[in-house]
DNA sequence: CAGTGTTCAGGAT
DNA sequence: ATCCTGAACACTG
């Protein structure tokens, strides 16, 4: 199967996608594109419908590193829902920082929610831009509450 | 080696 | 009550 590119509109950004069939390999935010195809549930999660990217996979979340365990409980982190740096770190054995390490390095945000792992104290960072960490979890609020879910938290 | 999208305990103010 | 340190950790330039 050919690897394919695209873009999608989120905001005040850009989406831009890299995938293979439900394999996505890259996904980056920039404020520059142009609207081509990207995965359907992708396309769905940014038109701020109710969508997990369960579907998707990464490879990021291959293999038994630090990292990549992370990255597999990051992805536990349901829609709407928040976790600490700490929590995540607690579960997989290692120091928050490391998690805070690994959201920075996330090669494919959404697939794997880092913007759902925030600071105990604060939201926390997000590259390139907080602005988005802040826009997507706005999105999922407002798209679990229209699903008649009660989210006291956030 | 220093520096990361953190957090906690311990101590001083 | 708030503000500083330092340590723990995985990985990169």
């Amino acid at each position: 199967m050919e690897i394919t590119t695209g873009a999608c509109r989120l905001g005040l950004w850009f989406v831009h996608v890299s995938w293979q069939g439900d394999l996505v390999l890259r996904v980056r935010f920039s404020r520059q594109g142009v609207e081509s195809s990207v995965p359907a549930p992708i396309r769905r999660y940014c038109a701020g419908q109710r969508e997990d990217l369960l579907a998707l996979t990464s490879t990021a979340t291959e293999g038994d590193s630090v990292m990549a365990r992370i990255y597999r409980e990051v992805r536990r982190v349901p829609y709407g829902e928040t976790a600490t740096y700490g929590a995540i770190a607690a579960k997989v054995g290692t120091a928050p920082r490391v998690v805070g390490m690994a959201m920075a390095r996330n090669p494919t945000p959404l697939v794997i929610p880092c913007h759902r792992i925030v600071a105990k104290g604060g939201i926390g960072g997000f590259s390139p831009e907080v602005g988005i960490k802040e826009h997507l979890l706005s999105l999922e609020r407002r798209a679990a509450r229209k699903n008649g879910e009660f989210n006291p938290d956030l």
